[in-house]
This record gives structure tokens, C-alpha cells and sequence, in this order.
DNA sequence: AGAGAGCGTTGGACCGTTCCAATCGACGCG
DNA sequence: CGCGTCGATTGGAACGGTCCAACGCTCTCT
């Protein structure tokens, strides 16, 4: 017995009880001590080491079974100092997109045999937790913040001491760290070009609040503008929601509260800045009693589960969320082997997804 | 410098070469060093014990600051045996309910100081991942398995052995093992009978699949028995989603196929299985030329945010889901202070939210 | 026959923390 | 002056694994 200095009157049960008894789960000399072998010798056979004579290798995995024993993760990772477990930072768990990201960050995770721990960085900091902290105390391999965080405090001293990647957003540029994102701007250019493809002059786009709202803005303004259009543009600030996507809807396309509003001024086409503030707007046209997409087209964006209603059947900008899930996972892995390595940014670009929400314009 | 054992000809970069050694990130000995006192001190400070002399904590922590320290969590729960972390087991992340649970039950678990790890069923398993042998290793104090699972296989083994808590679900009955859900019959009765209320008499319900879908139209049928109008009540089959839900009620107001149905036999209101079949059976009624609610009441169930949207605005069975996360917590905190207490089920009442689908019916 | 190689197996050091018993110095008391 | 008390501090043994150097055994080669 290797374990010699154990105290001599503690009852030689089964079980190397503690003093008042609770039966801990098994550990590697429990199994060690059942199979006939020593705790090394369990340890190989957990490896799969290929230098274990078949007889001990069976006893062992025999005696595995028998006491239904589980490695201890935290023993192994003390001493491996590594978890094998990367730190997913989500932010609004409401937002459908972010699965799509999860997905594509399990994919590549899986097949590395790392797994994620999520955290909703909303739950935490209201109660005042602060995830970096949290996520360093674990010692995750990696981070891996998916989307818009309120307050970046604590990110950047956890980005330089651990691998991390932001997916999903523009916003902190830090060091060390890579940012895969859509390219807003980009698919802002393709749903206006498809209006402007079918025919139509005079677009409306109902804008979205923060970074991402300008960027969609701006590729809306360059493809009009690219397309010698850009005195037609007509740009009404939206807040997200379905009641502003409504309002706006409403300034756009009401009777002119000015004189010099003409009926022909009045957008054959609106771009939203995303699908919910585009179904206000939708509920807004047929208030108003102008069909969609006959009197009206209408774009929105992010491709939600909305847009794929019958009942709105929107065309919709499809940020490939899948993809950029991936993209990060790749530069995690990247990061994770080279740590120094210069921040990388890319972006993925996103496709229109056509459905029934527009149509060339009728007579002017 | 304090990082003594360095190799001599190692490059003294800013950040050192990860060449052989890697430099770690520091321990409690390393405080204790710069401190100036031994780790079991350091370590008390840590547990913010009483009986440090203030110079000695003023000492500890300044060292904790400078150097960055964090404790490793790994090494803490190593000899404590306990992770403070609980398991939470998702099914689908794209089912927006869940958020409200996991809202819920953070709300309790932080307060006692313990964190939640989740795991997405769905993933894992299509990677081959058991997760409840990884939840195992992790040494998690306790599971939380939200929604309803594919296969059980591992769940039951799991529950022997920590505690464990199933949330939003009826499904496994297991032994030592709580069980907090909806009650979808009391929600589908309180939809009945507020169109019975409003004095519909001819009822139908677009039924769902699985279990839950049997309740809610168990639920259905027994308030339009319990009123005598069990006649009355028709339930057509669907399977949850759009496309169901519009087939369905196409079948139920469409023109009579057989001979036998009389224009005044058409139900003047439908409750759904879910929103998102009601807004299926919403589109097939504007199709048809009926109107919401002056021609067809409708009910949905989950009071998702389609049944918030103005177009829409459906009155939905709202089940409490952060009430269930809130009870889910509260069990799981019991069962962890008595691991071996009979397993207790309980049911959580929904609440109808009423908006604009529903009215008295028209003149028959 | 002895040396060496190769294989399966083992003891022990170590990972970073907590906890306990032991130590140390200062102090009050008989 | 020696002794017990008390509070602050410390060394060392766990916790449950991994890994490495070393070991014994069999087999082969010279």
C-alpha cells in the first residue's frame, strides 16, 4: 500500500471512509485498488495508451464500471493546466441569431474536444458578477464574446491574458484579440440593389440605433448613391422595434403633414434596418391600405423566423450567423496555438433571402 | 524578480517566449512571496477571515493586485468537493420560454452563490456527447434539465447520483428527482372557457403533438364538457407549426367538403396549440375572407412575441416560465440540503393575456 | 552467459488550493 | 519567574488526477 502513513485505527472498510462517512464517488485508487493494479496503471487505460497488456486493461475498465467511476475534470485540469473548455460570453439569449452562432461555434469546438461554457453576461452583471473574472477563475483555454457588450470593463484585461474572439460584432478592437462579423454595410447594398434592381427609384430605409444602424445605413446610402439615386434616398430613424418601425412607416408614407410633400414623392420601397421593425412597417402600409407588395416593397433583415411567416413572408437580409460562428471557432483554435499573433478582423458576407414582400414598382 | 526559476537564457521579453517554460499565471505561493507572508495567510485573506492583522491584508492584497492573481477554481474545488456550479441542460436554445426560465432560476442560484453552466442538449448529442457523464466529470453540485429530452438514456443514472431537477417538463418520473411544469390543462381550460365566456359555443382547438399537446387538448375537451358543450367542440390535428396550423383551419372553415356541414356549423372560434400555429390558422381565415375576431376568435399559447406583434396581437395562454426557473431553483437548493427526499411534483398555473383576436360571436 | 532492448507496470513528485494542528510571541496571573 | 491563554501565523497533509523515471521481466544478440 502505497498510501502507508493513513491513520492505523481508521476501520479498514470497503471504502476509505472519512469520519463521519459520505460516501465520496469512486476515485483512480478505487478503481486501482478493485482491479488489482495501480493507480498509474488506471490512468493508461483512461488514455487509451496502446502499452496495456489486454487482461489489466479489461480488469480495469471492468472495475470502471462496477463503481460507475467518473474522472474528476478539476484534478485532471490541475494538473493537464489546461480545461479544454472555452468561455462563451452571450448577451441577450432572446436573440435567435445567437444560436445559429453557437452552432457554428460548436461545430469546429466538438471536433477539437473543447466544450463550452455559456454565460448570459446580462444575468451576471445585473447581479454584479463580472463574467472575465469568473471565466479566469475557471481558467477556460479561450473566450469567446458573441455580440454587443454593454460594458467592455474587464474584457480587455481578460483578452490579454486569455485567447479571445468577438463574433458577431464590430465594436472592441483589442490587441490580441480577432473579430469575425457580418458585414452590415455589405448586405445593406445587396437588399437596396435588389430594389433598385426591380425597378425602383425612390427608397425609403428606416434606420436602426447604434453601430449597427449606421453601418446599415451607409451601405443603404452608398448603393443609392452608387446608383446615381442618392437625391431619392429618404433616410426615417427607426429604434429596432416593431411600434418604430411602425411610426416611421407612417411619416414615410401618410398624407403629407407638409405642402411640399407630393403623392409621387411617396417611396414605391422600404429598406428596415431589421425584420421586427419591418413588420411594423408592413402593419403601417396596410393601415394606410397600400398592398405589399403591389403598392409597396419591403425589405427587412436578419432573416428571423418572422420574415418566414406566411402571414409577412418578407424578403430578408440572411446574415450568415452559422458561418461566422464557425469563422471565430477557426480563430480561436488559430489564436489558442499562437498566441502573439497580430488581431485579425474579417467579416462574412450576408445573402438576400426572396420571398414575397416586393415587387417592381406599379405606374408612376 | 520574483520568477527566479526562469530558465537563464530565456529572452527577457516583455511577454516571455512560451518556449519552455510558459509563463504561468501566478499562484497563491507567488503572493504569499511578494507579500511577504506564507499561502495558508494569503489563503485567509482570500476567505476574508477575521483574524488577519491589517497590515498583513493590506500586505496581501496589494500583491494579489499587482501581480493580477486569480485563484483557480479547479485547485479550490478539488479539496473542497464542490463546484459550486450547477448543470442546465437545454434542449432547444431556439425556444424563447427557455430564456425566461434560465432567468428564473439564476435569479435564485446567484443568490446562493452559485453559477450555472449550460449545455446544449441538442448540440452535444449530435456530436455523440453524453452530457450527463460530462456534467459527471465536472463534478457539477446539481442538474437542471430544462424542457423536454430526447433520450433519457444517462439522465436516470445521472439523478441517482446528484441532485436533480426537471423544469418545464412532466416527462421523466424519476425517483429522487423534483419535477416543476406547466400546467398545460389548466392553461388550455382558461383559453376555453374565455371564449366560452365570451359565449362562443362552437370551439375548436388545432391540437399539437406529444405529450403537451395531449394536455392542452385534454384541457380543451374537459371545459367544453364541463359546460356542456362537448357537441360542440372539434379538434382538428396539426403539428405545431405554421403550415399545420393553416391546414388545419382550413379543414375547420373552409368550404364543406362533405355534405353534411351546414355554413352554420362552422366553429366561430379556434384555440391553437401554439402561437405559431395560431398565426397559421390567422392567415387561413384572412384568406377565406373571415375577419379577426368580428367573424373567428382565436386563442394561441405561450404568449410568444408573435403574439405581441400589432399585426398579429393574439391573446395567448402565458405560462409563467420564470416562475417555473424561480420554483426549479427552489427545489434544486431543497434537494441539495436532502438529497434523499421523496421526489415532489408541482405545476405552475399559466395566466391568459388577452389582446385583440378574440370577440363575442357574430350573429349565427 | 551476460549485456542490452523492449515491454508492461509502478511509486512518487507535482498541480494550486484548503484546512488543521502546531508554533510563536505577547500578555496576564498566581 | 514559569505557566496557561489567546491571537496571529505557519508548515504540511490532503484533494484526485498525470507524468516521468525506474523497475522487473522476457527475449534477443554477441
Amino acid at each position: 500500500m502505497e498510501r502507508s502513513n493513513k491513520r492505523a485505527e481508521a476501520p479498514p472498510g470497503e471504502r476509505p471512509g472519512t469520519r463521519p462517512g459520505a460516501d465520496r464517488p469512486p476515485t483512480i485508487r478505487g478503481v486501482a485498488a478493485r482491479a488489482g493494479v495501480s493507480k498509474s496503471l488506471v490512468s493508461l487505460v483512461l488514455q487509451g495508451s496502446p502499452r496495456v497488456s489486454d487482461a489489466k486493461r479489461q480488469a480495469v475498465l471492468a472495475a470502471i464500471d462496477e463503481l460507475g467511476y467518473r474522472p474528476n475534470a478539476a484534478a485532471r485540469s490541475l494538473v493537464a493546466r489546461r480545461t479544454r473548455t472555452v468561455g462563451v460570453l452571450l448577451n441577450d439569449m432572446r436573440n435567435p441569431w445567437f444560436v445559429e452562432v453557437l452552432d457554428g461555434l460548436n461545430s469546429l469546438l466538438q471536433a477539437h474536444d473543447l466544450r463550452m461554457l455559456m454565460a448570459d453576461g446580462r444575468l451576471d452583471r445585473r447581479a454584479g458578477h463580472d463574467f472575465a473574472r469568473t471565466f479566469q477563475e475557471l481558467r477556460v483555454d479561450g473566450l469567446v464574446v458573441v455580440g454587443t457588450l454593454p460594458d467592455t470593463t474587464g474584457l480587455a484585461e481578460a483578452a490579454e491574458r486569455l485567447p479571445t474572439v468577438i463574433a458577431g460584432n464590430h465594436e472592441p478592437r483589442l490587441p490580441h484579440t480577432d473579430l469575425v462579423a457580418n458585414d452590415d454595410e455589405h448586405g445593406a447594398r445587396l437588399a437596396t440593389e435588389h430594389l433598385i434592381g426591380l425597378g425602383h427609384r425612390r427608397i425609403a430605409h428606416i434606420a436602426g440605433q447604434g453601430p449597427v444602424g449606421e453601418r446599415r445605413r451607409r451601405g443603404f446610402e452608398t448603393a443609392m448613391r452608387s446608383h446615381g439615386l442618392a437625391a431619392h434616398a429618404v433616410v426615417e430613424s427607426g429604434d429596432g422595434t416593431e411600434e418604430g418601425g411602425y411610426r416611421a412607416a407612417v411619416r414615410l408614407l401618410g398624407p403629407p403633414r407638409t405642402t411640399r410633400r407630393t403623392p409621387t414623392e411617396r417611396p414605391t420601397a422600404v429598406f428596415a434596418f431589421n425584420d421586427i421593425s419591418c413588420v411594423g412597417a408592413l402593419s403601417a402600409a396596410q393601415e394606410l391600405g397600400l398592398d405589399v407588395p403591389a403598392d409597396l416593397s419591403l425589405v427587412g433583415y436578419d432573416n428571423t423566423y418572422l420574415a418566414r411567416i406566411r402571414h409577412l413572408w418578407l424578403n430578408s437580409v440572411n446574415n450568415a450567423s452559422h458561418e461566422v460562428g464557425r469563422r471565430a471557432a477557426r480563430c480561436l483554435l488559430d489564436r489558442m496555438a499562437r498566441p502573439d499573433a497580430p488581431a485579425g478582423h474579417q467579416l462574412v458576407a450576408p445573402a438576400l433571402e426572396i420571398r414575397g414582400s416586393t415587387a417592381p414598382p406599379g405606374a408612376v
